[in-house]
DNA sequence: ACATCATATGCTCATATCGGAATCTATCTT
DNA sequence: AAGATAGATTCCGATATGAGCATATGATGT
């Protein structure tokens, strides 16, 4: 066997850096693919080609706009990244600086607001 | 190019399971090649291979004690990872159950215990 | 219908991989 | 010293990869 495909579960879809500085624009908000090429300096074949391991693994979802196909993150996806680490997080000290960052977070927007229809400038 | 060498980075490193098997075995404490290779299914020198991998990267540490050599996990090495995905987390709705995680680990320790919100099932 | 824009797909190539089997090195035991 | 034990290293083969480039698909506007 040789190594394991790109699309066999999140963690090798995030092992490449280009893909996660895809994600890391969709981060962003809902994008049309020529937004990434634009963005990052990855030829449109390869953004497109990314995109598709991304989406296999489910980590973005796309969505027809006429002629142009937005991409959206869909971070839900990472969690059995998340839940992986977290076995570690306690391992090294730095609990409470997190308890601090979330307790920040809550305190600042106070609701459930969800899905931010990106705020384009 | 072909794909990245898993040296190259955390993320290719913990890409593979059975590096992240290893791991997870290590995070129960110190422990020689042997004892991994019984508590999972890979031959010795499989073993032998991911440790170098691991260990290229930072994430395990090995001490010679006679013949054996003990590795030990070193997690602050994944903190690229619980960095990066930082980003997303504030994406999806689990704020308040990872709080509440975070909150139950602080008061089984005991400190800061006045930070608990009420209700919270 | 046609030209154009936005994206997807197909091809080829060089490369690093994982697994298996054999072997080498270092240390312990008798 | 000889043998046994614990790990590491090397060679091999099969495979999936990411990049480049050309091309196909599909929607838009005139």
């Amino acid at each position: 066997m040789a190594r394991a495909a790109t699309t066999t579960d999140v963690f090798n879809a995030i092992a490449e850096a280009q893909r996660r500085a895809i994600l890391d624009v969709l981060a962003g908000g809902e994008r049309p693919v020529g937004a990434i090429v634009d963005e990052l300096a990855i030829t449109q074949p390869q953004v497109s080609k990314h995109l598709r391991v991304l989406s296999e693994v489910g980590l973005v979802q796309c969505r027809a706009a006429g002629r142009r196909h937005l991409y959206r993150v869909n971070p839900t996806r990472l969690r059995p990244v998340v839940d992986w680490l977290s076995r570690y997080e306690h391992l090294w000290n730095e609990r409470l600086d997190r308890l601090d960052d979330y307790l920040g977070e809550l305190q600042r927007d106070g609701s459930h607001e969800d899905h931010r229809p990106q705020g384009a400038p």
